[in-house]
DNA sequence: AGCACGCCGACT
DNA sequence: GTCGGCGTGCTC
């Protein structure tokens, strides 16, 4: 592409109207025009307002056809909208192709967020300021391999072998063809890797792609391992960790198909492979796949709809599945496999609770049971390795002055300060960071209590009860980047260290064969959390890191807490995914929770405390009026005896609206947090009525 | 009068 | 998201 004006001579003088998403917050298209034809998928550089903003063209439109035309000449009773031209084909990209869009259309309706800012993800982005628009096209975009003619899934084949289990479920996934949604349900060390690796060397032998994600990648640098030595030279990675510049020619190799398996985070998935024919999800349940921030997305879920637009399969692997994706395969909706046996022939491992209450030690701290240490002991004599889990890091979760009660608060948030090594404190939700002052700032004494354990404090105490062993510290702390987390599995495979203590950020997707006895701390810390999805996920992280223990050979787990009757925990020890599940289930349809409803929740932030919650309120009634306005309206719910009062109890029945109610960390970086949860009785008619309610929210900032 | 600031709405 | 228009209110 040679120039980048757009030449209107007098042959050429005939103008194309198109449709184009424009890359702003705006949900409605906007009509351009070019000299040019150009096709739907294309990205372009179009003005808006007084700058050039990206787009992509939807249609082409046959008429200047303007939406809410009519609209605007009643307003300002003259037509002072004019049609602006296309000032730029942005022809590195191939356009994208229709099912793409079309997903693109859903994400964003779905989502409720716009369209261009959506269809931005399906080019590659970089993350510090404009990029300069490339003058070139820098290499032809051709050609899958030609010369590559052995077959992975023979090969594969040759070196691994399958289990029954593992051997069945191939089998049935690769006789479903076109889009089915499968899930595997295979407890740690089912060997769920091996699967997918054969599903892929299927796809990669017929010249197709396929897409795995995985929850935050630099976590899990062996399963990416695997599968770079798996499929060498066709093996992309993309995430956030990775560089711009490389994470540009990934982008290229795997539109052009010079590489046919994508490995990555759930950004990836926007990544328009032109020949996708299998995604994975593992770890399904993580979430992680939950994007966070202005465009929240569950690239789970939206990874289903894509695979059902290319109508390819779909599979999802957990050993705890979301109960959502559980519940699906129970109605038959999923396809349902189960692996109920390691694939090593290792038996799970034996899991002991110990109840801290009312248990006095002999002297060593209150968090360290007789039993965690005896079998610690005895783990560490025989030359194996010990990992303890507490999901806290840091030294003490508060500092608090035993003679007035004061207690260290971070000044942005309403939370106390975390101590950390070095006598500094730190606030785990703002960054916050201060030195630890000797004397109390409120009574003066110096009289500070350590409340909370945190994982430094652990290392601490452990190496003097353990001087003769090396002690590894695996958490945000110490693990900041995927070359330190390389660095930390080097080492522990290599036995340098004989204690390990870490996070969950340690239970993902960590195969240390070497470990022989898992601990849990304090099994029980985030049971209180007001979350629906709490105990799901406090059972979730339970039986992901008893997962850690005996991977090659027999294994012992240590679950130390304050509440041995709780369902989590007595489940977990059991390794009983589906009695926790029916248990589980029960209460969500008793409080009609996901997945027997549909939620969203409006958070309300400001400055100001009264502001806030003002606002929210006035939102809440706003919201509240509508659901029953609405409701009386619907002609679904019109019924015989139907009157104000009972169709709005029918509306409630509908859509419930709760709250405000402060949120759950109400002062977080000085803004104080409200909430609003939407509770629908399903998706369909959540979204409608949130098609009505969001537009009417005015445009605020405070 | 002149300007700084904040709010609101438009963007084809 | 970003810009411009416009009203308010303060200052020279």
């Amino acid at each position: 592409m040679k120039n980048l004006t757009i030449k209107t001579n007098l042959k050429n003088d005939r103008a194309y109207y198109f449709e184009v998403a424009p890359k702003a917050p705006l949900f409605d298209s906007l009509t351009y025009k070019s000299s040019e034809q150009l096709c739907p998928g294309q990205r372009v550089k179009i003005p808006l307002g007084s700058r050039y903003v990206d787009g992509l063209i939807l249609k082409q439109s046959p008429v200047p056809l303007i939406r809410d035309w009519k609209r605007k000449l009643k307003q300002k009773k003259k037509a002072p909208v004019k049609i602006k031209e296309i000032s730029n084909i942005d022809k590195n990209f191939p356009p994208l192709n229709g099912q793409r869009i079309r997903w693109l259309k859903w994400m964003s309706s779905y989502y409720h967020y716009p369209l261009g800012l959506v269809a931005d993800l399906s080019f590659p982005q970089t993350h510090f300021k404009k990029q300069k628009l490339e003058k070139s096209i820098e290499k032809p975009l051709n050609g899958f391999r030609q010369n590559k003619s052995h077959s992975f899934f023979d090969q594969i084949r040759k070196t691994v072998q399958l289990t029954l289990e593992q051997r069945q479920c191939v089998n049935a996934i690769l006789k479903a063809p076109g889009f089915n949604v499968h899930l595997i349900h295979g407890v740690t060390g089912s060997g769920k890797t091996e699967i997918y690796a054969q599903l892929i060397a299927h796809i990669l032998d017929q010249k197709k792609q396929a897409l795995v994600l995985l929850p935050e990648i630099f976590l899990t640098p062996q399963i990416v391992n695997r599968f770079s030595k798996s499929f060498p030279g066709e093996t992309a990675l993309l995430h956030s960790q990775i560089p711009d510049k490389s994470k540009k020619k990934s982008w290229r190799e795997l539109i052009s198909g010079q590489k046919n398996l994508l490995v990555g985070t759930r950004s990836a998935l926007f990544c328009p492979l032109p020949r996708l024919a299998l995604i994975v999800i593992d770890e399904e349940h993580d979430s992680s796949f939950k994007q966070e921030g202005k465009f929240r997305y569950q690239a789970r879920d939206s990874a289903i709809v894509l695979a059902k637009e290319l109508n390819i399969p779909i599979v999802l692997g957990s050993a705890t599945p979301d109960f959502s994706s559980y519940k699906k395969a129970l109605d038959g909706s999923y396809k349902f496999y189960e692996l109920k046996k390691r694939a090593l022939k290792q038996t799970l491992p034996k899991i002991t609770v110990v109840d801290l209450k009312n248990k006095p030690t002999r002297g060593q701290p209150f968090w360290l049971s007789d039993l965690l240490l005896e079998k610690m002991t005895n783990t560490l004599n025989k030359g194996k390795q010990v990992a303890l889990f507490l999901n806290r890091r840091g030294q003490a979760t508060s500092l608090i002055c035993s003679q007035c009660g004061h207690i260290q608060k971070c000044l942005n948030c309403d939370i106390s300060l975390t101590l950390h090594r070095e006598n500094y404190l730190l606030c785990h939700y703002c960054s916050y960071l201060a030195q630890a002052k000797t004397h109390c700032p409120s009574c003066k004494a110096e009289a500070w209590l350590e409340k909370g354990l945190g994982t430094q404090k652990i290392q601490d105490s452990l190496q003097k009860l353990f001087p003769q062993y090396k002690i590894f510290r695996g958490d945000r702390d110490s693990i900041s980047s995927q070359e330190e987390m390389k660095e930390f599995i080097e080492k522990v495979e290599k036995n340098q260290a004989q204690i390990i203590i870490g996070t969950q950020m340690l239970s993902k997707g960590l195969n240390f064969p070497s470990i022989y006895l898992v601990g849990f701390i304090l099994a029980d810390m985030d049971f209180h959390l007001p979350d629906f999805r709490a105990e799901e996920r406090t059972f979730q992280t339970l039986v992901q890191m008893a997962g850690r223990a005996g991977r090659t050979a027999f294994g012992e787990v240590v679950l130390q807490t304050f509440n041995p009757e709780h369902s989590s925990i007595l489940f977990a020890q059991r390794h009983d995914y589906k009695g926790f599940f029916y248990e589980g289930i029960k209460s969500r349809k008793q409080w009609s929770y996901p997945p027997f409803s549909r939620l969203c929740l409006l958070r309300i932030d400001s400055l100001k405390e009264t502001v806030g919650k003002l606002f929210a309120q006035e939102l809440s009634q706003k919201a509240k009026g509508l659901a029953c306005q609405w409701a009386d309206k619907r002609p679904s719910l019109k019924t015989k005896d139907d009157q104000q009062n009972f169709s709005s109890k029918k509306a409630l029945r509908e859509i419930q609206i709760l709250g405000p109610s402060p949120a759950p960390l109400m002062k977080i970086k000085n803004r104080y947090r409200f909430q609003i949860l939407i509770k629908g009785q399903n998706h369909l008619i959540l979204d409608e009525f949130l098609k009505k309610l969001l537009p009417v929210i005015p445009k605020k900032s405070f």
